[in-house]
DNA sequence: CCAATCTGGTGACTCTGTCACCGCCCCTCA
DNA sequence: TGAGGGGCGGTGACAGAGTCACCAGATTGG
């Protein structure tokens, strides 16, 4: 069946901002989208990224309570899918198994993404923290591509203390300070630590 | 329609708990469901509450991916209910619109209160979370009746900080403890204190 | 070539949370 | 009745986390 219209959108797009309608519920066919939430301070954390086969859910709680969220989605990736305008979700869940299916699996999926966010940031300590985000935003050539500012986002904390805390590994030899990036030297050091409180 | 078997449970009955089957997807009727993560050192946090009208989430991520989650859930007020089966979830979801409906529900009341306990979590400070929760916890009296150790789990906090803050909070005449739970006097300020950073 | 911007390093702080230990109160049970 | 024991809360001393201001190098663009 089909649904929507197509959507298309460049890197560096931003989707929905605080404040702003967003443009309807997006199946995503390729590329990825960042979604953040922003501070008074002006601190930035990361919630969550959309990836293909997945639906953008930042409407969905817009739907049904009224108020307007704080989450910023922006464009990391080109942007390619389907969009089904927010007035017609009713009737296309109730239609449409295969939506109402890829609806169903996302809302899962962030949901316990989200869960594993706050038990990172609530019950576990910093060092844990960012190596997991390391881990998980390594390249295939074993470099982390991204600035300290972008790290201390991930790891919802400060850049000034990723800094510090990046040159102690350094230090310890688990990772490698790059021009332009992050070289990760010990993976199995860094698991550990990962998993640590 | 009628959908599932009667389910009740008094007060104090753990329902789930990390590692368990969760035992199934649970409207409620009456009472009150406390769902909690705990880290490895034994720390607490609240994540959020069942009320009537609302399903049980928690199965719901274990149905689509396999693990077993940290969370556990209790019971705060005694409980009746129905209860489907896992197993008939997406079968029940096609043909009963309200039970549709209420999932629906349910999915975006918790999707966006866990985005706020991040918000407040990462990006918020402590004062302004303790006054936050003080507020959502008073009852028709004025008064907040629970324990510090519960204010720590409410917060993602510690016991001890938040005895502290609460010291500071009585210095400046805002609350006034209690043997038995802790008075709010100045609303107009605490409120004012939950907005802050 | 200079200015503007982005990035990362650092010292000196403050805020937040921990740990251990204390005393208090209440309950239970011998 | 009195000796434990457990839950609760207060406190000092400390450790972890995050902030702020400022600097320096790199890059970019006019």
């Amino acid at each position: 069946m089909k649904i929507g219209r197509k959507f298309s959108a460049p890197k560096g797009t931003t989707l929905f901002s605080p404040g702003q309608e967003c443009p309807g519920f997006l199946v995503l066919k390729q590329g990825c989208i960042k979604v953040t939430l922003t501070g008074s301070s002006g601190r930035e954390v990361v919630l969550y990224r959309v990836h293909p086969g997945e639906v953008c859910l930042q409407t969905f709680t817009c739907l049904i309570e009224d108020q307007t969220y704080a989450a910023e989605g922006v464009v990391e990736e080109d942007l390619h899918g389907d969009l089904i305008p927010a007035g017609q979700f009713r009737q296309v869940i109730e239609q449409d198994e295969a939506f109402r299916n890829d609806v169903l699996t996302s809302v899962a999926l962030r949901f316990s993404e989200y869960q594993q966010l706050i038990e990172d940031v609530a019950l576990t300590g910093f060092d844990a923290r960012l190596a997991k985000v390391l881990l998980r935003l390594v390249d295939a050539t074993g470099i982390v591509p991204v600035t300290h500012t972008a790290l201390a986002a991930e790891t919802a904390s400060g850049r000034a203390y990723v800094s510090r805390r990046l040159a102690e590994f350094a230090r310890r030899g688990l990772v490698e300070q790059l021009s332009d990036g992050i070289r990760i030297c010990n993976v199995a050091e860094l698991a550990q630590i990962a998993e640590q409180k």
